[in-house]
Formats: structure tokens, C-alpha cells, sequence
DNA sequence: CATCATTTAAAACAACTGTTTGGTTTTGCC
DNA sequence: GGCAAAACCAAACAGTTGTTTTAAATGATG
């Protein structure tokens, strides 16, 4: 087995797992035996427990942010300026089609993200920010630029209920979509549900008052 | 010590350490000696682990899905309509009240809930369903009353949008508080972050399209 | 005061955790 | 083909986990 596909499998299993059941609640054993490597190679290829949760992040948050600097230069370079609507259908775009690109779960990467928030791992907290704030502020700046006149302090409440709103959602989306099918037989897809969220949240960032 | 006494000793500290820690990551030992009690006093009251936990939402939950109850008939027995943002307030100030009235911190009532949604704890799930699934019906369909015309899809997925955007940020509410403190040097207290939090909800739910 | 169930205490339990060790196999390169 | 470096493996390590056991203390009741 060559050294990029241990690495690689041990990085899938982990993946899975821990979107699953979260960081403490899966050990080193669980992922290695699904991954069907020796236990000892986790240590050895990434050093720690902490650095495979990290490594992980990285794996897929290093090349969403990259390609959401892409779209977000392609579409500042129309000149033409951006609208709330746009900003959103644009970060849930690339974040969708940045993961699917690789045949990789969208869903998976939500509740990831969800985890990151919730979770008691201070360390990667302090990794996301670090590696990834200035995607953040940047995406931030342009929403803002998008909604003049609403003051800075309700601004960034107003973000964080979106981003609320959006990782929780998503992150339960299999849960959801299976209660509103067994209740109204209506199947819902993500990219219908993010076609739902764009206008709502919209709404919130934009009302008045 | 008399046995009120140890009970309640175990599900104070539980209580916190589970908000600040979620439940893995808190052991039994952790609690009963922050308790101050003995170690096998945790599974001699409550059996074990899992109904530790959930006994320490049951403390909440009933007080508040009680009150709920009342202010809900208190309004509705006016005869007048209630709105979107009649109910949402509502909704909000009982979780607050039902709470300072025991002297009771909210913000860790939010951490809890958010981990119930996002922890790997099925039991817990179950347990919150079969208990208290009948108050969030009756808000639920409270809600939808208020918004006539909106297709029951659409409501249902836009009412997790608003309680993704609720005890997400309220759950973080410390950590947000502080960024935007440090950011700007404005104070945010919990009632503030509610009256934000009313018009921006209801104008997702309301949003046409 | 004696009796009995209730409650606490300390210790031990078996299972599981992340990590390290020492040795073996495989790989890439001269 | 030989050799050093990298990769892998089984085993053991030390520590923690939830739970149970055994014995001592407590407190109410007759």
C-alpha cells in the first residue's frame, strides 16, 4: 500500500466518522480498522489525534475557499455590483460544487462545520480561524458592502444568524428532508433547500428595523 | 447531605460542565467532584450516564414547555390573531423568564439544547421527542397559522432556518458577544440580541418567493 | 437504645482511550 | 544487488472511562 493511499484512506474513514458521531465519540481504533490500516499509522502520518481532525478540515476547507476566491474575483471583475442574493447563491454554489467536483459529500462537509462550531476542540477553532479568517472577512466585507446603511453591530448578528441558519440546517439536512417526506411525501434536494434558504436569509440580512 | 440535596448537587454541576464541555467530554468523575459528592452517588440516583443526562434536560425542558404553555393560552384566549413576531417574542422572553425566575443562566440552556440537536446522542433525541414534542407541535402549528398561504414545505423548512439561526447563535452567544465587543466596543446583552432576533426571524418566515 | 433501610465511601472492575516501542517489511536509489 | 530511508505491523503502555462491589456511616422509627 503506498504512503498516499494510507493517508488518504485514514482521511476518508476519519471523514465519515467524525461527521457522524463527532471527534471524541470516534477513536483511533474505529477509524483505522474501517480504514483498514494499522493503528499505529495515525500517530505515525499525522502525529496526534488533533492533527488528523485538523488535516481533515484542511482537506476540504483549503480548496472550497480557494475556488470561492475565484468566483468571488470573477464576479468583482464584472464591474457590476453584488447583491446580497448573489453572494449567497455564489458561497453555496462553489461550496456545492467544490466538494461535488471530487465525489465528495456536500452534506458531510456541513455537519463538519457544524462540529467545528459546536464542539469542545479549541485547537481547531484557533486552526480554522487562523488558516481561514481572511476567506471569512473578505466574504464578510462584500456582504456588507452589499446591505449600506445597516449598522456594523447588527450587521454581524444578522451574520451569524444566517450562518446559523444555514450550517444547522444543512448539517441535519438528512434528518429534516426524511421528516418533511414522511409528513407531506414531498422529497426535498439540497440544491432545492439552498434555493429556499438564498431568498429567506436574504430577508433577514435585509429587513429594516 | 440529604438526598435532595445530593440530586440537585449532581445535576448543577452537570448541567454546567455539559454546557461548557458537551457530554463525552465530561466524565462522571468530573462531576461528582466539582459536586462534591461521591463518585457511585451519580448511578446509585440516576442509574447511569445516559439518564444523568437526561434528567438534566427534564430540569429545564418541563418549567419551560409549561410556561410556554400558559403564555400561549394567555394569547390565544385574547381571541385577537397572533402574528409572526407576537409568537417569536413569546417564545423567547418564557425561555428567558422561566429561566431568571430560578436563577438560572439562559445562555447555557442554548448550549444545551444545541447540543442535544448536534451530539451523538440518539437517546437524548428520542427522549426530547417523546417529551416534548407535543409543545413544539403546538408551536409549530401556532406559527403556521400565522403565516396563511405559505406552502407547508416551504414553512417547515423555513422554521428550521429560524431555529438554526436561534439556539445556534444563542449557543455561541458568549463567544459572538465577545468578538463584536473587542470588534466595535459595543455591549450586546442576551434581551438585545432577541429584539434583533425577532424582526430578522420573522422577516425569513414571512418572505415571499 | 436497638433496628433497619437508606445513603455514602473507597476500592476494584473490565473495557477502552491515545500513544509509543521495537522489530519487520517494503520502497526508492546508487 | 546492496543499502539506507520510509512505511508498516503487532504488542504493550499508562491513563481514563462508566459501572459495580463491599463495607461503613447515617438517620428515622419502634
Amino acid at each position: 500500500m503506498s504512503q498516499t493511499d494510507t493517508v488518504s484512506r485514514i482521511l476518508d474513514a476519519a471523514e465519515i466518522l467524525f461527521a457522524e458521531r463527532g471527534f471524541t465519540e470516534t477513536s483511533l481504533r474505529t477509524i483505522t480498522s474501517t480504514a483498514g490500516v494499522n493503528l499505529a499509522a495515525v500517530n505515525y502520518h499525522f502525529g496526534s489525534k488533533k492533527e488528523l481532525i485538523q488535516a481533515v478540515f484542511e482537506r476540504f476547507l483549503t480548496p472550497f475557499t480557494q475556488a470561492l476566491a475565484v468566483e468571488l474575483d470573477r464576479r468583482v471583475a464584472t464591474g457590476e455590483p453584488l447583491t446580497v442574493e448573489d453572494l449567497l447563491s455564489s458561497i453555496y454554489q462553489v461550496a456545492i460544487g467544490s466538494l461535488v467536483k471530487r465525489g465528495r459529500d456536500p452534506q458531510r462537509f456541513m455537519r463538519l462545520l457544524g462540529l467545528a462550531y459546536t464542539q469542545y476542540q479549541g485547537h481547531l477553532r484557533r486552526f480554522i480561524v487562523s488558516r481561514y479568517g481572511d476567506s471569512y472577512r473578505r466574504f464578510a466585507g462584500l456582504l456588507a458592502q452589499a446591505l449600506p446603511g445597516l449598522d456594523p453591530v447588527t450587521f454581524y448578528w444578522r451574520l451569524y444568524f444566517m450562518l446559523g441558519a444555514t450550517i444547522f440546517t444543512l448539517s441535519s439536512f438528512d434528518a429534516i428532508e426524511a421528516i418533511l417526506r414522511e409528513d407531506f411525501g414531498a422529497e426535498s434536494s439540497l440544491q432545492e433547500t439552498l434555493e429556499r434558504l438564498v431568498p429567506a436569509a436574504s430577508a433577514m440580512l435585509k429587513v429594516n428595523g
